[in-house]
DNA sequence: GCCAACGTTGGC
DNA sequence: GCCAACGTTGGC
């Protein structure tokens, strides 16, 4: 028995970068390169496995909902902030105290159809999701269970949420 | 490619 | 602690 309700998310990826698809391909990944600090909280302090996420595709033709996925680890330290030669290095950050945090995120479902954004802005049901506020940039972010399940819904996904 | 919105950095 | 400068995000 989870010790909490679960949670729903939304996280961005640039389709380009990582896609639906190539977590569909690798069953589950490391969620790298989080250098916001609203984000970070996040994964470190709220996300618990079981979680599920939308898969958002963001610096996209179109942007959208592309999927689901779903939290696979407790946080721990984004190894990249290590690594020289990453984009993701971080001179600041220490082992000792580790500045940038991560989860792991599995593969659950791609949606047969992306739902774009235009058609998430459009929707009275997801009135006041935060994806679709004025200047809302965050690439990770909580997301009500109703507008969850509606997106489901729109998408027409097998994943069912209780 | 443009640029609005927002977050971070660093001088003072 | 203020805030200008700068960098990034991400839709269009």
């Amino acid at each position: 028995m989870p010790s909490r309700p679960r949670k729903y998310w939304l996280m961005k990826s640039e389709p380009d970068v990582y896609s639906i698809d190539h977590l569909a391909k690798d069953g589950k990944a490391e969620w790298d390169g989080i250098r916001n600090y609203q984000a970070r909280n996040f994964m470190r302090d709220e996300m618990k496995v079981g979680d599920l996420v939308i898969f958002y595709h963001s610096n996209a033709k179109p942007p959208g909902a592309a999927g689901v996925a779903r939290v696979a680890s407790a946080p721990y330290p984004d190894p990249t902030q290590f690594q020289k030669k990453s984009k993701y290095f971080d001179a600041k950050s220490s082992k000792d105290d580790p500045r940038w945090i991560l989860v792991d995120v599995e593969f659950v479902e791609r949606f047969d159809e992306l739902v774009g954004l235009g058609d998430l802005k459009g929707d009275p049901a997801l009135e006041g999701m935060l994806l679709i506020q004025k200047g809302q940039r965050l690439s990770i972010q909580p997301v009500d269970k109703k507008h969850f399940k509606r997106v489901l819904t729109v998408a027409g996904a097998k994943t069912k949420v209780s």
